[in-house]
DNA sequence: CGCGTCGTTCAGTATTGCCTGAACATACTG
DNA sequence: CAGTATGTTCAGGCAATACTGAACGACGCG
């Protein structure tokens, strides 16, 4: 692996280590990110100097978010690991859910749910209604991108 | 402070664990949020049973983010600690800059940034795009939402 | 000035959770 | 069916860091 990738690689996983995820995880998503090949775990750990362990767990957690996909090669028993097709959406998606579910949080607030009136019941209030606001912003964004113009695309099937 | 109401600290507190903010920030910002009072550090300490020193960690942390406000009080040489007015606008400022920051990340990417041409170089633009557009729309949400039309307001100066 | 109040800083501890090696499960191969 | 390759799970070590108590500094008041 090139010094330059392997810089950027760790850019990436410094990055996820603040938005929560842990390094290994930011680094197989960064490798795999300037990869024009999908990867088997075994080279992934090897790339990274990770144990295959936290290779093997990372890689499915990603798999689960849907930022991952596992391929497969004929006459090969290995999984191989890619970054997912649809990846900008897909992350646009995850900050939505987070938003979202911070915006139930405000919503189930007892000073909201149960009534009343003042000064924080209007702060929660307004709270919930910029999230609408946002995330209806947010939503139409995604949709937008989704439908975009392209370019004459290779078929991928 | 009231079953409910910590029950309620709590989950903010869980979730901005999770968003990398440490449990505490967590606790003082969810306690603020549903208080009609600013409250001061020996206050905000007592009642979520941290030490002083790290509510005053956090509470300059959250401060320097602009997510709290100090206030004073006549009189009083504490310091008072309160949500910051324009919250909602904040927080959204706050996500636009994580992700404006992973974007100069993969517009840095070297194989993006070395010319070239590939699968990995179409990726890294459509990423970039794909922000590009996000970040736009997000900007305008923000944007129109600040000139909302609101119900008559209390004067507050 | 001396004293009490208040906020910040800092070294030390405790806890969290990341990461790993090794054991385990499963599936393929000859 | 034995042997091998591959992926997953798990207990334990270890590093990072969250949190605290205590010392410190600053400020205002009498």
């Amino acid at each position: 692996m090139q010094p330059n990738t392997a810089a950027f690689v760790e850019k990436v996983a410094v990055f996820f280590d603040a938005e929560g995820f842990s390094r290994i995880a930011g680094r197989v998503f960064g490798r795999l990110l300037v990869s024009d090949v999908a990867l088997s775990l075994d080279e992934l750990a090897e790339q990274l100097k990770a144990s295959k362990a936290s290779v093997s767990t990372e890689t499915r957690l990603l798999e689960r978010r849907g930022i991952l996909e596992r391929v497969g090669k004929p006459g090969d028993r290995k999984v191989y690991y890619q970054v997912a097709a649809e990846l900008p959406v897909r992350t646009f998606e995850l900050r939505l859910d987070r938003m979202r579910r911070f915006r139930v949080l405000v919503q189930e607030a007892p000073a909201r749910a149960g009534g009343g009136s003042g000064l924080v019941r209007d702060r929660l209030d307004e709270m919930d209604a910029a999230y609408a606001h946002m995330l209806q912003a947010l939503g139409r964004a995604v949709t937008t991108w989704r439908q975009r113009p392209r370019r004459r695309a290779a078929l991928s099937s």
